[in-house]
DNA sequence: GGCCTTGACGGTAGCGCTACCAGCGGAAGG
DNA sequence: CCTTCCGCTGGTAGCGCTACCGTCAAGGCC
C-alpha cells in the first residue's frame, strides 16, 4: 500500500528506490539472451526480428513485466507518440465533442493526448505551446487560426504536423480543418431575413476573446447589410456561454430593445436558455420572438419548439484532424491539407 | 514554413536537423559563463543561486530562447510535472466539469494533464494506466474505486500520489474524493416514496459498465425495500447517456409498464429528455408521471417544470482531488485523504 | 568453390538533463 | 593570521533508450 491514512508527506525527492527495481531493456535482453538493440527492435518493429528471437523476447517481456520508459525512448528518438490538444475551454459543450473525436482516432494509433486549456487567452495559449513543445510531441492540434506571432513561429519551427481546427481559413500554419464562422453566421442571417424578421438581435459570450462568436456576428451583419437592413442590438456577455446566461440575455434585451423580433444566439446552450425564458414569461416563440442558436447540440432538437440552429460537425472535425495528423506521421501525403467541413442549417420551429 | 500545401510526406524519421539547432543548457551555460549545473539550478530553484549569476543566466535564456527539454529532465530526475487524468468518457457532461476543476488547479502549479478515456472499460483503463506510468508521472487521478487487480498493483507500486475520484468508499489505493452513489440513490428513493410515488421506474445507461449508475439503482432499491415497496421496472439502455435516450426510455416504459407513476433517471440529460418527451405526449409532469434526475446539470433547472434532481459537486471534486495531489507533491501532509463531498437533493417541480 | 551481397544482430555513443559530490573562496572564530 | 565551516559552484556520471554502424553468418552468383 502506498498510503497510511495520516497522509505522511511522501517526499517528491529521491525516487531512487523506485528506480532500483525498475525493469529495463537490459534486463529483458539478458533474460532473452540477446542484445538490447534487438529487444528495442522487437518491440518497435517486430518484423525486423527473426520469429525465434521475437518470441523469446516477448516471453521475457511478459515474465519480467517490462514496461518501456517513454521518457528515455523519446529522448533518444525525439518521437514520443504524444499530441497536445489545445482548446479554449471544456465547459463549452462543443469542445468535449471535438476532443472525443480526436481521442477516438489517436487512441487507436497509440498516441497520447496532452490536454491544454487556454481560457480563450492567446497569452495562455502561447505558454501552453511552449511547454508542450518541450515534450517533443509528434504533432499538435490547436483551436483556431489566430495565435500570437511567437506561437506561430514556435509551431512552424517545431517541424511536426500541426492541425488548426474549428475555424477554416487562409494560411494555416500547416493543416486546417474547420468551417467558416462568418459564412455560418451569414447563412443564419439570410435565413432569418428570409423568414421576415427585421429587428434581429445577437447574443454572444465574451466576444472580445471568443473570436469565432464574433465572426458569427460579423456574418449576421453582412447578411443584414446585403439586405439593406439594420438589424437589432448585439450583446456581448461578460461570462462564458451557459443556459442561464441565455435566459438573462433575453431579459436584458426585452428591457433594452423591446421591439426585436428575433434573437440569434452564438451558442445553443444560451439559445435554449433564451427559449425557456420566453416560455416562462409566456412569450410566444416564434410568434412574438424568434430564437436561433448555433452548434446543433443534441438537446436543441428536443425542446419545444425545437431550436432552429446551425449544425457543426464537431466529432468529424476532431476525427479528421486526428486522421490528417496520423497520415502525416505515417509518412504519407495528406490529400487535402485545408478542409472545410461546412455546416448545416437546421430549420426547425423556433425561427 | 513547415508546409507546402501539397502535403509532402514529412518523414517521421530523422529529426536530427531539428536537433542540431536545439538550444541546450550547455549553450546557455557558455553564454552566461557558468556551468550547466548552475543553469539547471537557476531555473529550478532560483534562490540557491547568487543574484548575479541568476541574472546573467536569465538573460542568456532570454537571448537564446532556451526551452528546457522536459524529456531529458524527466529522465534524469524522474519528475515530469505530469498528471494523467483517467475518466470513462467525455460525452457525459459530468466529466468535462470535473476535468475543468482539476485543470484549474493543476495549470496553476505548472502540472500538465494527460487525458485518458476508458470508455467505461476496465481493460482499457488498465492499458491506459500502464502507458501513463511509463511517462513517470508525478501523480494520477483516476475515476472510480473499481479497477482490475493489476491496475491497482501498478498504481500502488508507482509510489506516487493517486486520487480516486467521483465515487467515495472504502480502501482507496491512496486518496479518494467523491460521494456515495448508493446513498444518493437512496436519498432520491426516499424522497420519491415520501412524495407518495409507488411505482417508481429507473433508467440507467449501460449499467453493466457504468458501475455508479448501477449503485444509484441499488440505493433506490434499498429505499424501496426499507419502505416495504416493490417499485417499478429498471431499464438499462444499451447506449451512452443522452437526451434522446431519455425520451426513448419514456416511450418504452409507457409501453411496458403503463402503471408507473415516477421515473428516476441515472443522469439529468436523460431525465430532461424524458421530461420533454412527456410534454410532447401531453403527459402531465408530475401529475401523471413524476421525473427525477441526477447530477444537477445546469439546464435541469431551466426547463419547466424544473427537474428534481441530485446535485453533485463536480467542479469541487476535480478541484479538491487536484489540491490533494499538489499538497502531497509539495511534501506536505494531506489532512483528509478520504473526502466525502456529499450531494444535495434539489426538490423542484418535476417530482 | 571462392567472392560478394543481403539481412539479422549487437556494441557503442549519445539524446539533454539532473544527482552527487568535490572544490573553492569567504566569513567566522580562536 | 590561520583554521574551520558553510554555501555557492561545477565536473562527472549516469537516467533508459535508440541511431548508427560494424560484424557475422547465410545465401546467391559466376
Amino acid at each position: 500500500m502506498t498510503t497510511d491514512n495520516g497522509g505522511r508527506p511522501r517526499a517528491g525527492r529521491n525516487r531512487s528506490r523506485n528506480r532500483k527495481n525498475r525493469v529495463t531493456v537490459k534486463d529483458v535482453a539478458e533474460r532473452a539472451g540477446v542484445g538490447t538493440m534487438t529487444v528495442s527492435r522487437a518491440l518497435r518493429s517486430p518484423d525486423s526480428v527473426s520469429a525465434k528471437l521475437r518470441e523469446r523476447i516477448e516471453m521475457a517481456v511478459a515474465d519480467l513485466g517490462y514496461v518501456p520508459n517513454r521518457l528515455a525512448g523519446g529522448l533518444a528518438s525525439s518521437r514520443t507518440r504524444t499530441v497536445p490538444v489545445i482548446i479554449p475551454s471544456l465547459s463549452n459543450a462543443v469542445f468535449p465533442d471535438i476532443v472525443e473525436g480526436i481521442s477516438s482516432v489517436l487512441q487507436r494509433h497509440d498516441l497520447q493526448i496532452l490536454l491544454g486549456n487556454t481560457q480563450y487567452s492567446l497569452a495562455d495559449e502561447e505558454a501552453l505551446v511552449s511547454t508542450f513543445l518541450s515534450w517533443s510531441p509528434d504533432g499538435v492540434i490547436i483551436t483556431g487560426l489566430e495565435h500570437t506571432e511567437r506561437t506561430r513561429r514556435m509551431l512552424a519551427a517545431a517541424d511536426i504536423p500541426v492541425v488548426e481546427i474549428v475555424e477554416w481559413g487562409e494560411a494555416p500554419i500547416d493543416m486546417n480543418v474547420g468551417l467558416s464562422h462568418v459564412a455560418a453566421g451569414r447563412t443564419m442571417g439570410e435565413y432569418l431575413i428570409g423568414q421576415g424578421y427585421r429587428r434581429i438581435a445577437f447574443v454572444g459570450p465574451q466576444m472580445d476573446r471568443d473570436v469565432r462568436a464574433a465572426k458569427r456576428l460579423a456574418g449576421l451583419r453582412a447578411a443584414l447589410a446585403a439586405a439593406g437592413q439594420e438589424g437589432g442590438p448585439a450583446l456581448s456577455l461578460d461570462r462564458p456561454s451557459a443556459v442561464r446566461a441565455g435566459g438573462d440575455a433575453i431579459s436584458q434585451l426585452l428591457g433594452e430593445a423591446p421591439d426585436i423580433d428575433a434573437v440569434f444566439f452564438a451558442n445553443d446552450d444560451m439559445a435554449v436558455g433564451g427559449l425557456l425564458e420566453c416560455q416562462r414569461r409566456g412569450i410566444a416563440v416564434p410568434g412574438t420572438l424568434a430564437i436561433a442558436g448555433f452548434n446543433g447540440l443534441e438537446f436543441s432538437g428536443e425542446v419545444m419548439p425545437r431550436l432552429t440552429t446551425i449544425l457543426t460537425p464537431r466529432h468529424e472535425i476532431g476525427r479528421r484532424a486526428a486522421e490528417m495528423l496520423v497520415t502525416r506521421l505515417a509518412g504519407q501525403p495528406v490529400a487535402a491539407t485545408r478542409v472545410d467541413v461546412g455546416f448545416t442549417l437546421l430549420r426547425r420551429e423556433s425561427a
